[in-house]
DNA sequence: GTAATATGTGAATTAAAATTCACATATCAT
DNA sequence: ATGATATGTGAATTTTAATTCACATATTAC
């Protein structure tokens, strides 16, 4: 069985779906949108949103044929503040990479 | 290239590593003793702790033949609090895996 | 020194998650 | 209704990370 936690890291651990986040941090976007300014394959974009839909990190409105993803920022941008503090003071193999 | 905070999430991204961070959020332990309290294989928690040492989540201290390792608590106790307190309210879909 | 204990580590294997692709659905404009 | 646009989704494939195992190293006790 898993963890909530280990669910929770579990999805956030990709390149793309942190930069969906960084993304939406911004303001909210759909999906072409999200796909051209990545530069990422559009249905893997789709697929990345469902996992993080999942687990409550984005939520969706949708808008005529569009689909708007947005930021749920209570508990994300406070974790990327944490995370990007203590990666600039302890991590600094993970830096160079 | 990885991004940093990918590289952090990914470090997270296994029940073992969050299991073993929960232990030493109690108290430090060596290995032997953490393989023991998790009931896995002693190999696997050090590679385990290798990476998590790795991104400045664990320290070591020697301590004769065994190494004791300590949790760097300054983001990590921060981070699990606000990580289980967006699961609670938001991710219940993960709550019931 | 040797034996015993504690841990680390490289490499092969296994498991899991990401990616791709073909197709499904849904909305809008005509 | 038809075609175009936006997105979703299941399944095969590929990629990546976890696990295992055999052996290496390091410290202590004798």
């Amino acid at each position: 069985m898993k963890s909530n936690c280990h669910l929770f890291f579990e999805t956030l651990a990709t390149k793309l779906k942190v930069g969906i986040i960084l993304k939406l941090k911004e303001k909210p976007l759909n999906v072409n949108e999200l796909s051209k300014q990545l530069n990422q394959e559009r249905s893997k974009v789709s697929h990345a949103l469902l996992t993080l839909h999942k687990c409550g990190f984005v939520r969706v409105k949708k808008k005529g044929r569009e689909r708007v993803y947005y930021l749920n920022k209570n508990t994300i941008v406070p974790l990327l503040n944490l995370v990007e503090k203590h990666v600039k003071k302890y991590c600094k193999v993970c830096i160079k990479k």
